[in-house]
DNA sequence: CATGAATGAGCCTTCATTCAT
DNA sequence: GATGAATGAAGGCTCATTCAT
């Protein structure tokens, strides 16, 4: 009989917390089909009886690690609201954060990934996942191009979608390969070619050029100017 | 006691070929995991024991598999040597086969991508791999830089790992994850980022400032047209 | 450490009450082997570990339900000493009590065969429940083989293990198999069948023969009357 | 991949044969649910991996072993076209084979009672060997009937599932529960109960009383006559 | 007395690998 | 070379039983 946190006295609650963390460092460790119940148990210092008390397989153990995993990263990749009106350092910002919560989580996001091609079940979570930094995206340029400091005539899930990837793909390639780089120089590159990419212009008031455009007309006009980037916070960028 | 196929009679080459095509049919279609020995057999008409007659083990059979699609995505990856010379068409065309080499095998790069995570000895195929791309894009920049057409403060491998990971990362999501994208719009979409994220510069007598457009058609024309950053300043992005 | 009745407050009373009920019902929905001790408790309304407090095991709790059992049908058959002095009257009550007690209990009874064949200790419970049956037949038959009824070279315990056999097999076919028959008919048919068997002769100031029956009535109530086998001879059949 | 005789090289063959002989040995021996599937393919001489690949489980196993006995059943309890004339003689031979067809099979038969209680598909397979011996048993009353030899008011089917039962259950008590009797006894006993059940008269020719009824009228009138088995068969009867 | 968490023996099943034919 | 039968290590899971609270 499985049992959910909601049910358990104090033991409980701290086996089940233990299995999970076990879990976790072994998934991390070892990838999923690698990890044996066993292992589990013997890393949280129980029986593996005791593991069928709160879950029905490693899959099922696997589905709350990743819900975890999935939680902290929602949380983790938060801007504060206190961010800077800057849109650069406000990207910069972001991506520092997003960079950050993939650190943390790569190797399970991949594994996740990886169940999730087999298992239609993990399929959805592994979507949520994708669909709040995505949606995150698309709002962040959205707003900017109703500013008038992007280009309007991206589409902005699309191109959220295509920045995002590139900055998740980089974590992954960066920590999980290799990819020889330090985070200031990573984050500070990733900013720039994301903030050029999107056509950013730097706040009205100091746009050389004509004042943004609000008609679709002018929004199309706008698509091919100049990127004024000078105002751009490139600290630490260079190789 | 593997056979490589240079040793064999003319039916020992067809067994083993049918061997390697019955496991990457049976790789992409289940996951590396799940893949068992004797589907791999029974998907290829010969018995349990011939099989090691050929590979030591499934982990052997995927190198060989592996190794064939790694062989194809380079052969498919070329741009041809009468590429345009508009380096935006250049992007676009290298972008087009980038993506296609990637809707051919994306399953089982990431299954090599799962593997190399556990076993070292992929790793080293995958880094190759990738290795291919990040040389060809970085050259491909470092090239325009000499040319004056993009931003020389940007480091060209940097540069090319994170705008090469963002069109293999859409691929993914777009044929994995089922991102709802026309081959058209993602190829023209990832390829004006890449063009603006490198500042790229039009050639000079190209016309920097088309009228803007004003049907739908000419909207999308000009969308996958060169974007002119004469002016973008790039100081304090160092190289 | 097992507790019995004597020795218990009335709160263990009922503790232990409700755990044989659940057993009870848990044996004869799913069968001895399928019932898990958790799915008694889990019954009764009782934790686990309660469960030992009172009983030693599944199968002790078994043997009490069994015990149960085997009481209730042995005072649920006794033929009330009111009885009609019809013999065949008498026949034909008992064999509906027979198979009434059956009806209540027929699954019970096959579980405690099964355990019985396995473990020596139930075999005891099982034959002191077959003997009370078939000593009660016996002693039937050998009442009217005395009053000269019955055919008196017939072996009375022999006869009554086959006949009481016919009675107790045919409550498992009916019941236990779905074989078609209301229960009318099928205890007429027993005891008609039972009653010419063993050359049950009517008291002789009954009417020996019938006028044929004409209606459908009259002919059910005749199916039940007394045959007779006065004149049937039956040299070389001893006892 | 679980493989059935047809697609066997004699080795398979062999080993299959062994492991179903060794599988009905455990069965009898020790019950269904007590059998693992390592005894038996000790008992066989295989290793436990072997067993797989001929059952997929020891379920399949015993479906097999009990086909397989059942098939027996059926062939041993036929009843040979030369059989004698003499109705009587006819029912104690038949009385005889049933009776040891159950005495090789008793215990196996119990089983597929106790797991088709459990497992409906075993159901069937009952049912099926019930039902030969039920319409044996009711093809002969009803032939016995139209020749005037037997009580033409019986219901053909319910009268031979109960005498038939009787039979079955008898060699049930006799052989597993160590009811004491010799086969000659038993037999004569059972063929004498089970005659005189049906009013069996002896042949017209001899029939010292009223021609055999035709009508339902002479055969309702017949039920309530006389049954001379005084030319009956009773040799080796007695206690 | 009751609880429910923990235990671990025991059985089931899969599948990579070997090997005699 | 090919075959397919046999092997047994490896893991999964269940459930009766114990025990501290």
């Amino acid at each position: 009989m499985i049992v959910k946190s909601e049910t358990l006295g104090s033991r409980g609650r701290r086996t089940r917390a233990a299995l999970v963390q076990a879990g976790r460092e072994a998934f991390e460790e070892r990838g999923y089909d690698a990890v044996r119940v066993d292992d589990v148990c013997a890393r949280a210092g129980v029986s593996h009886g005791t593991f069928y008390t709160y879950f029905g397989s490693r899959e099922e153990l696997f589905r709350e690690v990743a819900a975890t995993v999935v939680g902290e990263m929602f949380t983790a990749s938060v801007v504060g609201p206190a961010a800077p009106g800057d849109p650069y350092a406000r990207i910069e910002a972001a991506n520092l954060l997003y960079l950050r919560a993939w650190a943390a989580n790569s190797r399970l996001v991949r594994m996740l990934e990886q169940v999730a091609a087999t298992d239609e079940s993990f399929r959805g979570l592994l979507l949520e996942l994708r669909e709040v930094f995505v949606r995150r995206g698309a709002e962040g340029l959205r707003r900017l191009q109703e500013q008038g400091l992007a280009d309007p005539s991206l589409d902005p899930r699309l191109t959220a979608v295509m920045l995002g990837g590139m900055v998740e793909h980089f974590a992954h390639v960066w920590l999980d390969l290799g990819e020889h780089a330090d985070e200031r120089t990573a984050v500070a590159t990733l900013s720039t070619l994301w903030a050029r990419a999107i056509g950013l212009t730097p706040a009205p008031s100091r746009d050389p050029l004509p004042a943004p455009a609000r008609t679709p007309e002018q929004a199309q006009a706008q698509k091919n100017r100049i990127v004024d980037v000078t105002s751009v916070s490139t600290k630490g960028a260079g190789a």
